[in-house]
DNA sequence: CGATACGTTGACGGAAATCAACCCCGGTGG
DNA sequence: CCACCGGGGTTGATTTCCGTCAACGTATCG
């Protein structure tokens, strides 16, 4: 299985290695052929790197490329009319968060950067000439738009019905599981580097309530924080003190979870 | 622009009065052609009615055909460990809430009747054929996706980071603007037949908090109830008290938002 | 006419917000 | 080199919004 990744990401890496994590992605919730990938590796990006806690795209915005998360952590968020900023999703390495603008003109959110990113801007035309000659992509494209959507639902169950502890639980589960997809754990630990205010924002709970949280996990022997590097200490613990069930996720690759 | 209509909705009505609520959904999402129209007129369905409090696709299953709402109010919910219910959004005339399990195999969601209703349902390999033969029709079947996944994200923020009035405020301004889309809506009064208990699911509330959220709203003088009738007679009121922006819906006929 | 589901009301309790310190640590500049 | 600064993490005290419980009213329907 790891013997299958050797064989082309020499040549990924050789090309455009900003590519390499989305077709990482894309390859954990279908596969690919030969054809696609490179179709995916011909891509032209336009770079870009972009500090912390700024905007990649604003609401009422209506962009004409879309944006692939390299490396970093970004979100999508709006700010209530109180002034409270509620966050929608997180988005890692591989992830287009808003291939929605091929289709919806104008945003009705925005994308922010949680740290500074490595970013990848691709024009929609580039897109859309992708996915007319490789229809199998353009349908791969929008199953992925329909993931987010189910990721949407499942914030909507987290945040309406689970108290602080399962809400926390379920979502490190979440973002264990996605950042597997695109090989970013390792040993059931991975990097979050965000504060626990973005926690508290993605969850609608104060930032005190989400340190308070963050201990009580800690101190059932759930997780372990060691800086920003966050590790699992008993995933089936974690998995069923937040309900977790990954189906809505979609992946193919199904093992260990 | 009401003698636009004036000119199909006879044959419409002719043919298949069935499809016709979602022809006028499409058309308040983007313009539709003679043709275009005429395709989906010819969409094989199969109709059904189905009782109040039913299943109609259930977690886990793997549908082979799509459900087009052809009358009634329907919802997708999941159910939590607790036996909490979440419902993560409604549906309504026109609409077809499992388009999704045309890319995505199985259901990571309950699909359920709120009300008794009319149903179409229409086999995936007609979709497909549908959209492979007018491409224009996938692509707007892509953007009604996106753009209930824009009313999930909208969700998320009224869940996670508004408190109870404006929440119901804000669920109620979305249902007219939808049932509005599809000519449900006559003096801003609409049809609301859901039971408080439906609505704090919806919102993540308890049932006897909505009813009292109810009154507040009507002692506000934003709403009337008669029976299962629900009139605004404050829709700016209603709207500031909700913060309620309807950019999110993407319609582009904006007239009276 | 009773059964049942839904709406309404009041009393009480609890989960999480808010407020206000304080600590810790890395970065910066004098 | 150390003092200062500021962001983030932590803690305790207090408040508030909303949940829960339990009762009662009301309407619809067989």
């Amino acid at each position: 299985m790891r013997s299958r990744l050797i064989i082309w990401e020499p040549v990924v890496d050789a090309i455009h290695p900003h590519t390499a994590a989305l077709i990482r992605k894309l390859e954990s919730i279908a596969r690919l052929t030969d054809e696609e990938r490179a179709a995916l590796l011909r891509l032209p990006l336009r770079l870009k790197t972009v500090p912390a806690d700024q905007d990649i795209v604003s609401e009422g915005d209506t962009p004409s490329e879309c944006c692939l998360i390299v490396e970093g952590f970004a979100c999508r968020y709006n700010v209530t009319a109180q002034g409270k900023r509620q966050i929608q999703s997180f988005h890692i390495s591989g992830d287009i968060p808003d291939l929605q603008s091929l289709h919806l003109e104008v945003m009705d959110h925005n994308l922010g950067t949680l740290i500074p990113c490595k970013l990848a801007f691709i024009q929609h035309d580039d897109m859309r000439s992708l996915m007319r000659n490789h229809p199998r992509l353009g349908d791969l494209f929008w199953r992925d738009t329909l993931i987010d959507a189910a990721v949407f639902r499942q914030w909507v169950v987290n945040v309406g019905r689970r108290q602080s502890l399962a809400r926390m639980a379920h979502l490190l589960c979440e973002l264990l599981v996605r950042l597997r997809a695109v090989e970013l754990v390792e040993d059931h630990a991975f990097e979050l580097p965000v504060t626990q205010g973005d926690l508290a924002d993605a969850m609608g709970l104060s930032n005190v309530h989400v340190n308070r949280v963050s201990q009580e996990l800690r101190a059932k022997g759930l997780i372990a924080l060691h800086g920003k590097t966050l590790k699992v200490l008993d995933w089936e613990g974690l998995k069923r003190t937040g309900e977790f069930d990954p189906t809505y996720l979609h992946l193919v690759k199904k093992e260990a979870l």
